[in-house]
DNA sequence: CGATTGCGTCAGTCATCACTAACGTTAGCG
DNA sequence: CGCTAACGTTAGTGATGACTGACGCAATCG
């Protein structure tokens, strides 16, 4: 099983995502702007941080790919990037079936106590 | 939209998760355990790190729900416990479902220009 | 019984990151 | 032109977290 260069994009930004999930502010944040566009203000208004910590975390967001920025004179407005989730969705997926069918084979394992071994699959 | 206890209960999982998944080394853990059970000591030989970071790593995953612990003899054994991933796929789900909506919703607003307003959907 | 194997846990270190205050920048108004 | 509004950016700080070495503990072997 080789990893190509491809794997590995798609694990960078993977990885990119889940980092940039895995705080709640963004999250709260990215819940807002999946629901409607909002300006920076706007969305800073919501939460009782500086507009500054707002701003770098819709930067985070930005470079993972979850949000998009639209200028509209002096704002910058801000809505949820549907496709942003698609690598992590499908790690997800993944995750899930191999641990289902892992855990199948373990209970028909345990069941039948045939002593199959399972040499090594790897 | 009120929050209640139990929002607040699956949010305090849906975090716990996405900060064990945040790890590059943690998905590598995740995924080793849900292609089969191995035991501490077989997934520590996996990576360059100490046993204690690798021990570390299967307490912060098991706290979060993502793997099972079983004992045999002095040996301890991991899998991957798929459930553990529900939640996330589930909040992805939404978020995914709403952000797109969103998108749609201002797609169509921009080609009819209608000025339809959105009235604070909130 | 003592010795070894297979692990987890503790204490400490270094890097990362979320946050704030101050400053820089661009777009509109008089 | 100057002035303000709405932002992003930079520098610095405190807390979190990934890692290592030393130690502790249960299970097995002699």
């Amino acid at each position: 099983m080789e990893r190509g260069p491809r794997d590995d994009r798609a694990e960078a930004a993977t990885d990119e995502a889940l980092r940039a999930l895995a705080e709640p502010r963004r999250r709260a944040i990215l819940r807002l702007v999946a629901r409607r566009e909002l300006a920076a203000g706007e969305i800073a208004a919501e939460f009782e941080v500086t507009r500054t910590a707002v701003s770098q975390h819709l930067t985070v967001l930005k470079t993972a790919g979850l949000i998009t920025e639209r200028r509209e004179g002096t704002r910058r407005l801000y809505r949820a990037r549907p496709e942003g989730l698609d690598g992590l969705r499908q790690f997800l997926d993944d995750m899930w079936a191999s641990s289902l069918d892992t855990a199948r084979r373990l209970a028909e394992a345990e069941r039948g106590l045939t002593g199959d071994g399972l040499p090594a699959t790897g």
